[in-house]
DNA sequence: TCAAAAGTGTTCGAATTACACCCATGG
DNA sequence: CCATGGGTGTAATTCGAACACTTTTGA
């Protein structure tokens, strides 16, 4: 068999994003062990036996949040030798993309992670900080060609609200006209009867996604970013 | 510490390209220990204490090819727990990228590993044929978008081969008029004095990279695939 | 001299951008 | 009635796709 190797500790932490309407947000936890204890950290968890990597990743996530079926994505394994201070620990990172407002109560009350704004987030322990960097860079990119950023926001949204996470996520002004043109060209939004008054006088109409549209063009190229040439992707 | 956690074993696995001028090809090496001995396989191997990942892949490339240095790029992390059968093993894989000619006859010479057109390479062993398939994707949405493909040729090339290696990639014919003013509108091409003869009578004229506008833009989108949007990508 | 590949320009249509006004409503 | 954000259309430009002929030279 395979002996004289060297076992070691493999990790999933997951970055979690959220939007609260205005900016994008990033859910934290507490860390419950040592070292670093009740510093703040992604969450993660040890794998098992018997876990895949994603169920893995499902089971820290329900763990920490309580959320099941959650939009998760491996992003990348980190395996510098002296990235866990205690012992050698391969990390593999997943960035999850939730619905905030769904679980932003629930979250609070039952387990001790916290939402913040991406900008004014405190320092992770260990590589964490990198890794939050790179999940950033990863949710750019790949936004800016597929439609993963619906899975931030309600089953009922508006277009002013996901122009909004647009802008946020790209950090750029964007012509509503143009985003609203580009938006119903690709098909993917159906216009529900109902209009979500909160944000002004007129109210904005609420849109769904067509879901079968969506799975069957998830690989086909978007375009909603304006001149995505000049963000620095990777 | 981290007690009561079940360690594992550690590999990775190299999904060698290379490009003959005509096709893409992939480089396999006959495994060396059971289970599935003799059988045809990724160059792979067990993660040792104090390598990192991106050095594993380095000594796994090195020990199997005598390259060093080369483009290699982590792809994914594949953890299902049954995926070794002898013992659970976590797998990161890594696609490299080669110039084939300068390497061909080492290899062959001092080593056991062998070129196969992706077309009809054998039947590999676990599961490093779903390896090969989301290196294949990986790397067509990768080159559709930055200029990765360069590392496959040598240091002096000329534009046919070039166009010839997007055709093989894509499998696809691209129009010679539409693919050298887009090549050249990058910036990214030094037309050489010297023509390569071997091609035809009248011969093409070689070309090398700028290095630094390469590097300066990496992450700057390309545009080399006719119709992107058509590809499935992911 | 001719076969075979390299190299070169222009036209057309589609896609993207820029841009300004009216609408609906609650206060 | 008016302030606020939501929603709509058009013209100008840019970008990509389609397309055919001339050049070079070794055999």
């Amino acid at each position: 068999m395979y002996r004289d190797q060297t076992r070691f500790l493999i990790a999933v932490d997951c970055i979690v994003f959220g939007f609260d309407g205005e900016h994008l947000k990033i859910l934290l936890v507490k860390r419950a062990l040592e070292p670093e204890k009740d510093k703040w950290s992604l969450m993660g968890g040890f794998v098992k036996p018997g876990e895949s990597l994603d169920e893995a990743a499902q089971n820290v996530l329900n763990l920490n949040t309580g959320l099941k079926g959650v939009y998760l994505e491996q992003i990348q394994a980190y395996g510098d030798p002296l990235r866990d201070p205690i012992e050698r620990t391969l990390s593999v990172t997943y960035f999850a993309l939730i619905d905030i407002h769904k679980y932003e109560t629930q979250i609070n009350d039952e387990y001790h992670a916290e939402w913040f704004l991406l900008k004014d987030m405190p320092q992770l322990i260990f590589d964490h900080d990198e890794m939050v960097e790179t999940a950033k860079r990863k949710i750019r990119y790949k936004a800016a060609l597929h439609p993963i950023l619906f899975e931030l926001l309600p089953k009922k949204f508006t277009i002013p609200q996901l122009q909004n996470l647009y802008e946020d996520v790209y950090n750029t002004q964007i012509d509503n006209r143009n985003f609203i043109r580009k938006l119903t060209s690709t098909g993917l939004l159906i216009k529900l009867p109902e209009k979500d008054k909160s944000g002004s006088k007129k109210g904005a109409f609420y849109f769904k996604l067509d879901k079968k549209k969506y799975k069957a063009n998830f690989q086909a190229f978007l375009n909603l970013i304006p001149k995505p040439d000049k963000l620095v992707m990777g």
